[in-house]
DNA sequence: TCTGGGGTCCTAGGACCC
DNA sequence: TCTGGGGTCCTAGGACCC
C-alpha cells in the first residue's frame, strides 16, 4: 500500500518575501503578476479582506477594506531559490521528494512507521530552516494526499496535517468537501456534476466509475479511482524533460500596427531561443499565436500558426520564420491584445525516441494491441484498440501516447506482455 | 483604462495510406 | 447498388493545473 504526503507553502510567494522582511509578518500582503495585473499570492489576513486568486489588481485594490494591503511586484528568481531550500529540507527528512509545482512536493513514505510524526517534523524543518510555513496532506494516492492537504489548510486549527490513509477517515472528510476542491476537477466537471446534484465528494464517490467515465472522459475516472484509493498517478523522482517551452505576453497598450507585432515577435523568439539554450534542449516545431482582448467589445480574432523547423534552426533562422509565420497570420484592423512563441516538440539532441511499434508481423501486433489495452483499462484510460472496446471508430493517436509520461511509465510492463 | 505566464493531457476530425 | 478497416499524422480546441 502506498502512502504519498503533499507539502505545500503556505501563501508562497507571500512567504518568501515575509522571510526576508520579518516586518510584513501578520501583516495583509499580496504578490502581483507581471505588469502587476493579477493577483497571484495572498495572505490570510489579505484574503480575510476578501482578495481574490487571480483577481485583477485594479480591481481587489479599490475594495472597501482593502485599503492597508501591502502589495509587492512578483520576485520568480527569489521563490524559485526559496523553493529549492524547501527541497533540501524535505529531503533532509524523507525518502523520496518529487517537485510537482514552485511551491508545492510530494513525498513517498510508503513503509514509514508514523507518517504523522514525520510530517510534524517536516513542518517544523521547513519553518525553522526555510522559513515557509507549510500544511501537509497525507494518502494512499496522489489525489487524496492533495485533497488532505486542502482539508488541512481549510481547517486552521488542524496543526497543518490531515491524514486521510484511512477509509474512515476519508468517509469523515468527503462529505464535508466539495467536489470542486478535488485536484482534476474544474468549473466544468463541477457543472456537469452538479447536473447530477454532485455536490460533495462523498456524493461523487457514491456514482459507478464507468459513469464518471462517460461524464468525464479517462480523465475524471482516474480521479474517481484515486479517490477510492487506487494509485493511478505513479510517484516519480526523476524530473522528466519538459515537451513545450512558450514566451507570451499581454501588450502594455494596443497592438495595431505590425512594424510592433514585427517587434514584439522576434523579442518572443530570442527569448524562447534562449530558454532552449538554457535547458539544452531542441525544438522540432514553433507555434506563433496572436489575439485581441477577448474581455473587450472590440471585434475579436485570435490567430496561430503552428509549422516544423529544423532541430538545428539557430536563433537569427527561427526569427525570421517566426515572423514570417507571423506575417501570415496578422490581420489588419484590429486591436491586438497578446501575442507569443511556443517551441514544440523539444527532445535532448542526443535522445532516440523507443520505437515501441516495430513493424513486426500481424500476430506479434495484436498481441502488443492486447497488451496495451490490459494496460490501458489498468490506468483508466480508454482502451487502444477502437473495435475490441466496441467503439464506433479510431480517435486514438499513437505518436500523442508514445509521447506521454504515464505512457511511458508502462513501457517496459507492455514489453514483457508483449514477449 | 487597467484582466498573468507558464505548462500538460485528452478528444475530435480531416487528409492520407494500404 | 454496394462505399471497409486499420492505421499515421496533423491541427484545433477544451479542460485542467500552478
Amino acid at each position: 500500500m502506498t502512502v504519498f504526503a503533499l507539502v505545500d507553502g503556505n501563501s508562497f510567494y507571500c512567504s518568501c518575501e515575509r522571510a526576508f522582511d520579518p516586518t510584513l509578518r501578520n501583516k495583509p500582503l499580496v504578490v502581483l503578476s507581471n505588469n502587476d495585473g493579477c493577483v497571484i499570492a495572498r495572505t490570510q489576513e489579505a484574503k480575510d479582506r476578501g482578495v481574490k486568486m487571480a483577481e485583477p489588481w485594479h480591481i481587489a485594490s479599490k475594495r472597501p477594506g482593502a485599503k492597508d494591503i501591502i502589495w509587492m511586484s512578483s520576485n520568480y528568481a527569489l521563490y524559485g531559490d526559496m523553493s529549492r531550500r524547501l527541497y533540501d529540507v524535505l529531503a533532509a527528512h524523507a525518502p523520496a521528494v518529487e517537485p510537482y509545482s514552485i511551491d508545492e512536493m510530494f513525498l513517498d513514505l510508503t513503509g514509514i512507521p508514523d507518517p504523522v510524526a514525520l510530517a510534524h517534523r517536516v513542518r517544523a524543518a521547513a519553518r525553522r530552516i526555510a522559513k515557509i510555513p507549510t500544511c501537509v496532506g497525507i494518502g494512499p494516492t496522489k489525489t487524496i494526499a492533495k485533497l488532505a492537504n486542502k482539508a488541512a489548510k481549510s481547517y486552521r486549527t488542524d496543526a497543518g496535517i490531515c491524514d486521510l490513509s484511512t477509509e474512515a477517515a476519508r468517509a469523515a472528510t468527503y462529505a464535508a468537501m466539495e467536489i470542486g476542491d478535488v485536484w482534476g476537477l474544474g468549473p466544468a466537471a463541477v457543472a456537469k456534476l452538479a447536473r447530477l446534484g454532485v455536490a460533495t465528494v462523498a456524493d461523487f464517490m457514491r456514482l459507478p466509475n464507468d459513469e464518471v467515465r462517460e461524464l468525464l472522459t479517462v480523465t475524471g475516472a482516474r480521479t474517481h479511482r484515486e479517490l477510492s484509493g487506487v494509485s493511478c498517478i505513479p510517484f516519480s523522482q526523476a524530473p522528466t524533460t519538459r515537451k513545450s517551452l512558450a514566451v507570451t505576453r499581454s501588450f502594455g497598450r494596443a497592438v495595431t500596427r505590425w512594424p510592433e507585432m514585427e517587434q514584439a515577435l522576434a523579442a518572443y523568439a530570442t527569448r524562447a531561443a534562449e530558454k532552449l539554450r538554457r535547458h539544452g534542449l531542441v525544438a522540432g516545431g514553433v507555434q506563433v499565436f496572436m489575439r485581441t482582448n477577448p474581455f473587450s467589445k472590440d471585434p475579436r480574432y485570435v490567430s496561430q500558426a503552428t509549422f516544423g523547423i529544423e532541430t538545428t534552426a539557430d536563433t537569427l533562422v527561427l526569427i525570421k520564420d517566426v515572423v514570417r509565420a507571423g506575417e501570415h497570420i496578422w490581420r489588419d484592423g484590429y486591436r491586438y491584445a497578446k501575442a507569443g512563441v511556443v517551441l514544440l516538440d523539444l527532445v535532448h539532441p542526443a535522445e532516440r525516441p523507443r520505437d515501441l511499434f516495430p513493424s513486426t508481423d500481424r500476430e506479434s501486433r495484436a498481441r502488443l494491441m492486447t497488451a496495451l489495452d490490459t494496460v490501458n483499462l489498468r490506468y483508466g484510460r480508454r482502451t487502444l484498440s477502437p473495435a475490441a472496446a466496441g467503439i464506433g471508430h479510431a480517435s486514438w493517436s499513437m505518436r500523442r501516447q508514445k509521447l506521454s509520461p504515464q505512457y511511458t511509465t508502462c513501457i517496459d510492463e507492455i514489453l514483457s506482455a508483449r514477449a
